[in-house]
DNA sequence: CGTAATTGCGTTATGGTATAACGTGTGCCA
DNA sequence: TGGCACACGTTATACCATAACGCAATTACG
């Protein structure tokens, strides 16, 4: 019936339902608009939102996006019980839509500037802004 | 306007006091804390200070940290005037600061990336989250 | 000149994002 | 069976950011 759940196997009520608002929808949702979406199933508080995508991004099932402070569902099932360290983010400025990619190249950039300067590295951000192919197109 | 207009000499009172802020501070500050820095110089209002802080982004004298809700000033002065697409900030988390490098490398694999979907790229977020030397020293 | 347009500023009010603190219930298992 | 870990619900609060109004100073230019 939810194929997070099927995925999983272990996701409570709560984080089922938020997983589901974000796996349909196309774009990326702030918590409180997860919040109005799922009042018609009780939720009442944020909080209940943000303990949810805290485990959900902790699983690696939900990533953040910092520069919308907002919440996509991971398009790249291996994201799964990892650190975000290793994916970067194509943000369409005009239809919203966000495309998930994980990039050797960019990975080893990035690894190599922090080596250049002694930093230990724990998680990266990488978000581009810009216009997708199917805007620029229409 | 010659780029030489935007030097801080141009600016107004209330930017020289919102940069100020952020050059004599050793880690990002966030929009409220400079706030309560200048109420001393009259400051009331959080809008004082973001009205400022958009001019002083948009001169490419502060830089906007995604993943922290706050700013810091420039480390690199060949960022005025530019449009923030070519830098990288890597943030330490024992010590809260903020190291900005350029890397042409990683700029061509971002370019790069995009280029691959086909992504019109207008601005990039690269922040790195982990330990900075220092800190693993001590 | 004079006047319109622009820009910076101050203020009040409001909206959007996130967490603290406290208590309840449940399942586990030593 | 008592302690522990964990999810949950609720209220309150803190933190981040902008809307909308009006005024004053500066600039553009016919």
């Amino acid at each position: 019936m939810n194929k997070h759940e099927n995925l999983t196997g272990d996701l409570t009520k709560n984080q089922s339902l938020v997983m589901n608002a974000l796996s349909g929808s196309k774009t990326p949702l702030s918590a409180y608009t997860i919040l109005d979406e799922l009042r018609e199933y009780g939720f009442r508080a944020p909080l209940q939102v943000y303990r949810a995508l805290d485990k959900l991004v902790e699983f690696g099932l939900v990533h953040r996006l910092e520069s919308l402070n907002a919440f996509v569902a991971c398009q790249h099932p291996s994201c799964e019980g990892k650190k975000r360290e290793s994916v970067l983010f194509a943000i369409c400025e005009k239809c919203g839509n966000v495309q998930e990619m994980v990039s050797e190249r960019l990975i080893e950039a990035v690894r190599s500037n922090a080596e250049d300067i002694g930093f230990s590295l724990e998680a990266s951000v990488i978000e581009l802004r810009g216009v997708c192919q199917t805007c620029k197109e229409a």
